[in-house]
DNA sequence: ACGAGGATGCTCT
DNA sequence: GAGCATCCTCGTG
């Protein structure tokens, strides 16, 4: 592959509220360079917003009862652009990234991309997908299509040499962001905090969009 | 197409 | 000990 078109997204960018870094990832890129030198790339189409005050959030009892940050939630309170990477079920590696001001508990769920780039090696980690739009379509899927695991757990995004956020300084291909009740939470389901880009082929789930 | 169920391990939400 | 920010397989229709 020659020059990426790639423009990193910066602090400034994860430094703002949670709802508005969630809905301004949609379109950008997340790009994982693996150890072998692969580049990963995919364009995120589905992502989901948690904040402190929100019962869904896993950093929530630490916001109520107005604690230091501790334990595996505390990260959520640290740099915005830091990776929160944790084990859903005893199997699924989910990546999330810390968004607002240090101190402040926010994190952005990346949930579904579009593969961009890699292809052939999302594949060979995802024997069991047959079409390729389905290749990232999850937040479990992503992670071990993509090569993302704990070991980059409270890495700084905005600064890592393998692992980040980028916008497409070329042609960005368009898109229709739509919000909807977020996926598989039992408390906060009213809460209209997950983002699509709504005719994406890439959604998790049956029902695309909605 | 779709629903049920199991895998599996960490956190205490 | 309960409860997960999931996914895959296998059963039915």
């Amino acid at each position: 592959m020659v020059k990426p078109s790639w423009k990193r997204l910066d602090k400034a960018f994860f430094e703002r509220h949670t709802l508005e870094v969630a809905a301004d990832l949609i379109g950008k890129l997340l790009i994982h360079r693996d150890a072998d030198g692969t580049y990963h790339v995919g364009r995120v189409v589905e992502t989901e917003a948690y904040r402190g005050e929100d019962p869904a959030c896993h950093a929530h009892h630490i916001w109520r009862t107005n604690r230091a940050p501790f334990g595996r939630a505390g990260i959520l309170y640290d740099e915005p652009g830091t990776a929160y990477i944790y084990l859903n079920y005893g199997v699924h590696w989910l990546f999330n990234v810390v968004t607002e001001s240090k101190g402040e508990a926010g994190a952005v769920l990346i949930r579904a991309l579009e593969p961009v780039q890699g292809i052939a090696s999302m594949q060979a980690r995802r024997p069991q997908c047959r079409k390729i739009d389905k290749l990232c379509a999850g937040p479990g899927n992503l992670t071990k299509a993509m090569g993302i695991g704990p070991e980059y757990n409270g890495i700084q995004t905005t600064q890592h040499a393998t692992l980040f956020f980028a916008e497409e300084t070329a042609e960005k291909p368009a898109h229709l962001i739509k919000t909807t009740s977020r996926i598989g939470i039992n408390k906060g389901q009213e809460l209209p905090w997950r983002f699509i880009s709504a005719k994406s082929p890439a959604l998790s789930g049956s029902m695309a969009s909605i």
